[in-house]
DNA sequence: AAGACCAACAACCGCGTCGTA
DNA sequence: ATACGACGCGGTTGTTGGTCT
């Protein structure tokens, strides 16, 4: 059974407004606004139109201070950027335009913008190998819109910064003799782990991988659907970043939690193949003795960023009651493009390569 | 000149969510 | 609690105009 429809289909009109049912709509709706129902507004103004056809001609076409065209380099770049990191949520992309549509937007990345990045992929993916001699990410293990993004994300990376340290291993940190620790005692962990029917994601971290800041080579976590990271503030699992809108890659990410009594470091590593995602996480408390953990806190943060800026990471509220993490929220409302720029860098900073 | 093809944009459609009776 | 209507969103389709062959 379908869904009945919300309007006479027979007795509307479809189609290109005219100038005239333009000026009707938007005089109406200037004078008397929309009444709180689209649906009952044509046939106040005397329209052949369905309600929902009205409100999005006046939403992306009619209202005040829409504009059209002439994107600057400015939205290209983050709409690159909030693409990359939460995918076609084009309402929420739009929140952080002032003066755009979604649907104005959605239209310019697929006709241009998409296409503006992508054909620069194929000289990109060529100078990294030649350069790395690494290659990408196995394809065949993301799905086709997964890898779209991880590709645009990386051609992003380097059209804004070419001589970035992803592609430079002299500029990748050293790891602190504690974090290498780190990382063997979780392999080792691992190795005793299940892999059944992982082979392929194995080898893919059988290779030579540069993980920034001691991030921990693992290939199995325990949790698939909702990947979690453990606040140990409070000892509660919270949703990893952006859960729900996974960016769709090989990845791990650091969090850094800060409160009265200093700062405690969580790794969390975060695997995703085939759209599903393993997770996860491990605090230094369980490797490391207390004077290596305050070793390593200030050695990866201060070599991650190169000073005291923290804005790379994501941060935990201090609020006794907190659940979640401050970056998994994704209500267009509330969500400052400072918030989205901050977990893509911290994305960024993720990358295996 | 004319048809084919393509890009850009506008508009539509269906589904999920939310508010309300 | 639930049924219903309206809204909002994102994917898709339709239309138009320009370019190519």
């Amino acid at each position: 059974m379908g869904r009945a429809p919300c309007c006479d289909k027979a007795n509307v009109k479809k189609g290109p407004w005219s100038p005239q049912e333009d000026a009707a709509l938007k005089d109406y709706i200037e004078k008397n606004g929309t009444g709180g129902n689209w649906i009952a507004l044509p046939q106040k103004i005397g329209m052949k139109r369905c309600g929902k056809s009205c409100r999005l001609r006046w939403l992306n076409y009619l209202r005040p201070n829409i504009k059209h065209g002439g994107f600057t380099e400015e939205e290209d770049n983050l709409i690159c950027g909030l693409y990359i990191s939460i995918g076609s949520r084009w309402s929420i992309i739009a929140a952080q335009l002032h003066g755009r549509t979604d649907n104005d937007i959605k239209n310019y990345w697929n006709t241009r913008l998409k296409k503006k990045l992508l054909g620069r992929r194929k000289q990109s993916n060529f100078n990294r190998k030649e350069t790395n001699g690494i290659d990408d990410i196995s394809s065949n293990s993301l799905s086709s819109s997964a890898l779209e993004r991880l590709q645009l994300h990386m051609q992003l990376q380097s059209l804004q910064n070419p001589f970035s340290f992803y592609s430079n291993p002299s500029l990748w940190p050293k790891l602190h003799h504690s974090q290498e620790k780190m990382i063997q005692q979780s392999l080792k962990d691992s190795s005793n782990s299940n892999t059944v029917g992982m082979q392929e994601q194995k080898d893919e971290f059988d290779k030579p991988t540069n993980i920034v800041s001691g991030f921990l080579q693992q290939d199995i976590g325990a949790n698939m659907n909702t990947p979690t990271v453990e606040n140990p503030l409070n000892n509660n699992s919270v949703p990893f970043a952006n859960s729900g809108n996974n960016i769709p890659m090989h990845s791990s990410s650091i969090v850094e939690q800060t409160n009265n009594m200093g700062f405690q470091q969580v790794c969390a590593l975060q695997i995703i193949e085939n759209d599903n995602i393993f997770n996860n996480k491990i605090t230094l408390s369980n490797y490391l003795s207390q004077e290596e953990q305050n070793m390593a806190r200030f050695d990866c943060f201060r070599e991650l960023n190169g000073s005291n800026d923290n804005s790379n990471l994501i941060l935990w509220s201090n609020d006794s009651d907190s659940k979640s993490a401050s970056t998994s929220s994704w209500d267009s409302s509330n969500t400052p493009v400072l918030m989205t720029e901050g977990m893509f860098q911290d994305y960024e900073l993720g990358y295996i390569f």
